[in-house]
DNA sequence: TTGACAACAGAACGAACGTTCTTTATATTA
DNA sequence: TAATATAAAGAACGTTCGTTCTGTTGTCAA
């Protein structure tokens, strides 16, 4: 439902956008978009809202949608095996964070040392982006607090016990004695390249 | 200036915001923060404004700031291979983005399809963020262009032509015939762990 | 050449909004 | 115990906002 001059207004919304973090009101977007009536500027915020790129929240505002953000990149034809299929997003600020964050309150980042957790990809100097919680299921990899110390690991069973297994041979299973105090789990990864 | 309890306002904002893209009335704010009176949220805000986590748009809208969405990052001593401990390095904070982003015109990020690179810790699913440019040096790991593909593989030369290697031996290393065209260079990672 | 439709313009209105001012409760300090 | 600051409540008000409804203009097919 997106119309030739319905794209000239999402990319000027889009502009606007990246500068102010924020759909302004309908008198404003009349400059935007470059028009002087409000009640075209509701039609056309509603046919951009159809087609996905904005939606409201319970209170009404104007938000974008995942897709208002989204930048084509022509789509690569992608042979099974090795190569890459490329999706960019816009070259703006704030995207990966988004990504990587549901909880700003509960998530802290923590540089990972050492290579005990190698083998799922986890290297030293990589930053750990960890939601802080109590509890975790089997199979995720955890932040847990062994003898006053964090350990981040695989977390798992064995005969009814909680385990802390290290992804690397090199190490050996944490079976910790009394209680598991876990720290929180592991919700993202990032690495840098230096350069 | 950020008082003790201005943090906990802070803190919901952000979650608030993380999940809904914008600050609402002071109306929903009241609920946001617990409080019963428009006032005081004035009150908090401007003093979140003075801290530099907000500020305003020229119509008057509350936006957030770079600051607004950085996180704690803290340092881990790690014994070899032994469990890693946590001095919680206080004070630092860190945005993602700004992190491994040095030139956002030139960075697009790709989504890594297949396991040719996984010995370098890169897995199928994770974000590749690449600074796009036509040279490279030798060990970098490049996104190149071969066979009208985009390929990510390490960048290296035999009998003085350049190949590209991939970090799994169960893939050949492609030698290509004519010129190598480069797209870019990986200057990070992202990876998004399933919740 | 008319008639239908798309693309706007403009006015009118009530509800919601941000601001300001006054008042109250609680905690701190002297 | 009195003075004072902090944290918040609450009312009052003018402005702005989004909505709706009606009007205008251009275009193109029949």
């Amino acid at each position: 439902m997106t119309d030739h001059k319905d794209n000239e207004y999402l990319t000027r919304l889009q502009d606007y956008y990246a500068d102010w973090k924020n759909i302004p009101s309908y008198a404003r977007l009349c400059e935007v978009f470059g028009i002087a009536s409000k009640s075209w500027v509701k039609a056309i915020l509603t046919r951009l809202e159809e087609a996905d790129f904005i939606e409201r929240t319970p209170d009404g505002a104007w938000i974008p949608t995942r897709q208002f953000f989204a930048r084509p990149l022509a789509e690569s034809t992608v042979q099974a095996g090795m190569p890459v299929s490329v999706t960019a997003t816009q070259g703006e600020y704030f995207v990966i964070d988004e990504m990587l964050i549901d909880t700003p309150s509960k998530t802290t980042l923590i540089t990972v040392k050492g290579d005990s957790m190698i083998d799922a990809g986890i290297h030293d100097g990589d930053v750990a982006v960890v939601e802080k919680r109590m509890t975790a299921n089997i199979g995720d990899i955890v932040v847990a607090i062994v003898d006053d110390d964090f350990t981040l690991k695989t977390l798992d069973k064995e005969n009814g016990k909680f385990i802390l297994r290290p992804a690397n041979p090199a190490f050996p299973v944490i079976r910790p004695q009394g209680t598991l105090e876990i720290f929180g789990v592991l919700t993202g990864l990032v690495r840098k390249y230096r350069r």
